[in-house]
RNA sequence: GCUCCGGUGGUCUAGCCCGGUCAAGGAUACCGGCCUCUCGAGCCGGUGGUCCCGGGUUCAAAUCCCGGCCGGAGCACCA
């Protein structure tokens, strides 16, 4: 409608008349049938937008100056903690982007603070480790303790061309006088002062502290920490020794420095990153503006939150070190390996993520959302199984036709097989769920899954039920419980461990035709992914309803 | 405090750039039906929104402009 009136103008005066006439033709269109549509596609095909293949792939929106087959992405982690729900968003959407876009992706890990941030060996195998779980093969895996020497040269062009120097204030000093707007007395040192006090800081004449490379900026810059941001200091490796690298370099670049000089030698053409990043971005230009260089497409997403899930780095850590949580895959956390535990499915993680998108917002997850879900994928994979958390023995008088009994291992795949119950003996031992015992003991009739409709007989120090027939339609109603059980003498015991608790109950043998790893369905209880499977007891790790 | 950025049903999101099939679409949650010897999945239907508030521009505003409120982020020799 924009469009008619800014082609023809004349047509304001009757706008009116041109509504309804839009509206009439709207309802024609509309009402027309599939053939007709496809017929009169045909004749104005030309004037029609066909979404492109990028944009019909995904549900995330089309990128920002990206070409089919130029888009580099890269993920870039500090192998100082483990994933989680937070790192998945960059790490997926990036991903997806290059692959969208037949371009790159690149995983870099960004492990220059040996101090305060310090990487651990251990944590840069887990995170490829999840990273792969999760169906990403990265095309380029990189580290940036690996590539110091490229900035340093690049620090020297930098101070060569009067764009950076030496500074040697203490560093309150120094953002005292920053924050009114005044250089410090190191600033108008020349090129080759700044060029000795650098090799000085590299051969190690400066300690911690005493020295550090700093960017020229705009002195006058709203923002105080992008004035003259320091972009190399000097960390003293012999008391923190870097995991990959130990004592070899001393002088280490910080965040806005090694990224912008990564990115730009990585090729790399859209980043993503959390809105914490926003002032990076100007920070950075000023690197690409020095030297040159083609800025990247930088989009900053918000922040990902999970109710009563904890998602930050260092509270996991403390509540590790105080007991709170077993370790960084306990089923509390919301990190990538406890939710690999709990039996999480990558594509169920990844669909979220897209969902999600690459909103500026922050966002809350909520927990239903996820099991949703994993569900969904879930749903099919797992084979299902009886199992009780608190197992409460029963009794009853076995009847002929009560011998074998079969159910399937999934409702909908009837191909998967059956679970085989057999009973022999005159008296039948059950484990029931003690929660189901409530609706016994009120003597209202009750289904045993698969076997028959039962009664309560008599409840003294055993608990003896009756068997009355096995008419399902009638069970189904009369709106019969329908409850799960466990034969006593073909069963396993199972610890059954939840996010805050864990039960010992048992499980029906047939769960031993599983594998480790994989997730199941205790019927009427929930998802579970088998962590443990041994002759004698096994371990799952619950998942969610 | 200063500087940015957000605000669409309970939650998440599409639409906002380029105002008009948007009296707002999808997902989740909730309710009901079908199916099912699970409280699952699937299919069908339903409840739920003053598009943060106020003003302005316009024939027309979720969409543009101004003001306010609320929320977030940044203000490290961390990433």
């Amino acid at each position: 409608m924009g469009k008619i009136l800014s082609v023809k103008p004349e047509y304001r005066n009757a706008i009116k008349d041109l509504i309804e006439y839009i509206k009439s033709k709207i309802e024609y269109v509309n009402s027309l049938s599939q053939d007709e549509l496809l017929k009169l596609y045909e004749e104005y095909k030309d004037y029609v937008k066909t979404p492109t293949k990028a944009e019909k792939k995904s549900p995330l929106p089309p990128l920002p100056n990206a070409e089919i087959g130029k888009v580099v992405t890269r993920f870039a982690p500090n192998p100082d903690f483990v994933l989680h729900l937070g790192s998945l968003r960059p790490l997926i959407i990036s991903y997806e982007y290059a692959k969208i876009y037949e371009g790159r992706f690149i995983v870099r890990f960004e492990d220059t603070d040996p101090r305060t941030k310090k990487p651990k060996l251990e944590y840069y195998k887990l995170i490829l480790d999840d990273i792969r779980w999760l169906g990403i093969e990265p095309d380029e895996v990189y580290y940036q303790s690996d590539r110091l020497e490229l900035y340093y040269n690049v620090a020297r062009e930098l101070i060569g061309r009067g764009y950076a120097y030496v500074c040697l204030c203490p560093s309150e000093e120094f953002s005292k006088l920053s924050k009114s707007g005044v250089a410090c007395l190191h600033r108008g040192q020349s090129p080759s002062e700044n060029m000795e006090l650098f090799d000085k800081m590299l051969s190690g004449e400066f300690k911690e502290g005493e020295a550090v490379l700093r960017i020229k900026t705009d002195l006058s810059h709203p923002n105080p920490s992008v004035r003259d941001w320091p972009a190399l200091r000097i960390i003293d490796t012999k008391r923190y020794p870097h995991p990959r690298v130990g004592v070899k370099y001393r002088v280490w670049p910080l965040y806005n420095f090694s990224c912008a000089i990564d990115d730009y030698y990585m090729g790399v053409t859209h980043v993503f990153r959390g809105v914490e990043h926003k002032v990076n971005e100007e920070k950075q230009r000023y690197i690409y503006k020095y030297l040159d260089w083609k800025e990247p497409t930088y989009i900053h997403h918000g922040r990902l939150a999970i109710p009563g899930g904890i998602l930050s780095k260092s509270k996991i850590l403390k509540g590790i070190r105080e007991g709170l949580y077993k370790s960084v895959d306990d089923p509390k956390l919301a990190t990538v390996p406890a939710l690999r535990r709990r039996g999480f499915r990558p594509e169920a993680l990844k669909n979220i993520i897209l969902r999600v998108g690459i909103s500026p917002s922050n966002a809350v997850i909520d927990f239903s959302l996820l099991a949703s879900e994993n569900r969904k994928i879930v749903d099919r994979l797992a084979n299902r199984y009886f199992g009780v958390r608190n197992p409460f023995k029963v009794y009853f008088k076995r009847v002929s036709h009560i011998d074998l009994i079969k159910i399937r291992k999934h409702p909908d795949y009837p191909e998967r097989g059956v679970r085989r119950f057999e009973f022999r003996d005159e008296y039948i031992s059950l484990y029931i769920d003690f929660e189901d015992y409530s609706n016994i003991i009120s003597r209202d009739p009750f289904r045993l899954i698969g076997i028959g409709n039962f009664i309560l007989e008599e409840a003294d120090k055993q608990v003896k039920i009756r068997y009355i027939d096995n008419d399902v339609k009638k069970a189904k109603k009369e709106g019969y419980k329908f409850i799960h059980w466990v034969p006593v003498d073909h069963s396993i015991k199972c610890i059954f461990i939840y996010p805050d608790t864990t039960y010992e109950g048992y499980s029906e043998l047939n769960i031993l035709d599983e594998k480790v790893d994989s997730v199941i369905q205790f019927e009427r209880i929930g998802y579970f992914r088998i962590e443990d499977l041994g002759r004698n007891n096994i371990n799952v790790v619950f998942a969610h309803d």
